[in-house]
DNA sequence: CAATTTTAAGATAAAATAGTATGAAATCTT
DNA sequence: AAGATTTCATACTATTTTATCTTAAAATTG
């Protein structure tokens, strides 16, 4: 059950990276970033790019730039970072795939995935980014997978 | 949030075709099904050809075969079909798809996912093949994605 | 034995995901 | 102002995963 994307995992880890290692409001340097947890520099600029128009992070270009947090990690939960990354519909797919399902036409599976789905959201919703950054495990952080 | 696969969702629905549609202890031609479903035969095949191993359908060779229920579809849950299709694996992946993630060493997210995984596992195990083919919308089973 | 139908394994193709390259824009230092 | 540094933006390439097709074998029927 694999339900996140690499690039969603690489800018989550990254995220955790900034609000665990660094203080808030520090611009910190990208590459940096992308050296301390094995991840490729272009690859992970691209996911910041996402992540910054979001407003999530905050960049600043030239000699000691990088990027911050735009915001106090508590105001920054899981689910915003998740929608950001996968894509606004994240939570809007049906179990079979199947592209009429909804409340009209529902499929077999229909009732219970939407409520499902529904409880899923609102944890990732009450999860912050602060909530996850209290509970890492800094080792494993740069572990990949 | 797409967490089932191409093979999984056919097998699902010509699961579903085979309940709704046809008398229990009938075999059903696999090439009927494919192309009732607007499914890829071979495709198709090999899906099936897990379920049998599984003991969820059994097969017969020769004219006149096919595939049919090996048991009421009340004692078939949505999980085992599942697990037969995705692997056993299934529900034990970490959110962030780390190799380490555990109880031992819990990412970030490992405490609720794991709790989320567990409801879920709940869910699919007490809905049967039976339920859902109850909630069965016909037209809707041969429409793609 | 000939026709039909599932089983099985391997090759091929298509799609999705991941990663790379390049150059432009902004900012700093001197 | 010039040159260095660093993010931004886009386009391209490679890799992996997923899906499909091909071929042939085994079982069953008539």
């Amino acid at each position: 059950m694999k339900v996140l994307s690499k690039g969603c995992v690489y800018g989550l880890r990254a995220l955790l990276y900034i609000v665990s290692e660094k203080p808030r409001e520090e611009y910190v340097n990208i590459r940096e970033i992308s050296e301390e947890l094995d991840i490729s520099f272009h690859f992970l600029t691209k996911t910041f790019q996402s992540l910054t128009q979001k407003g999530i992070l905050r960049s600043y270009r030239g000699p000691n730039g990088g990027v911050t947090l735009d915001r106090p990690p508590e105001e920054v939960s899981l689910a915003e970072i998740i929608l950001t990354l996968e894509g606004e519909d994240f939570f809007d797919k049906c179990l079979l795939g199947l592209a009429g399902c909804g409340q009209a036409a529902p499929c077999p599976a229909h009732e219970f995935w939407i409520a499902h789905k529904a409880e899923l959201r609102a944890e990732f919703e009450r999860t912050s980014l602060a909530d996850m950054g209290r509970k890492i495990n800094k080792e494993k952080l740069r572990l990949g997978p």
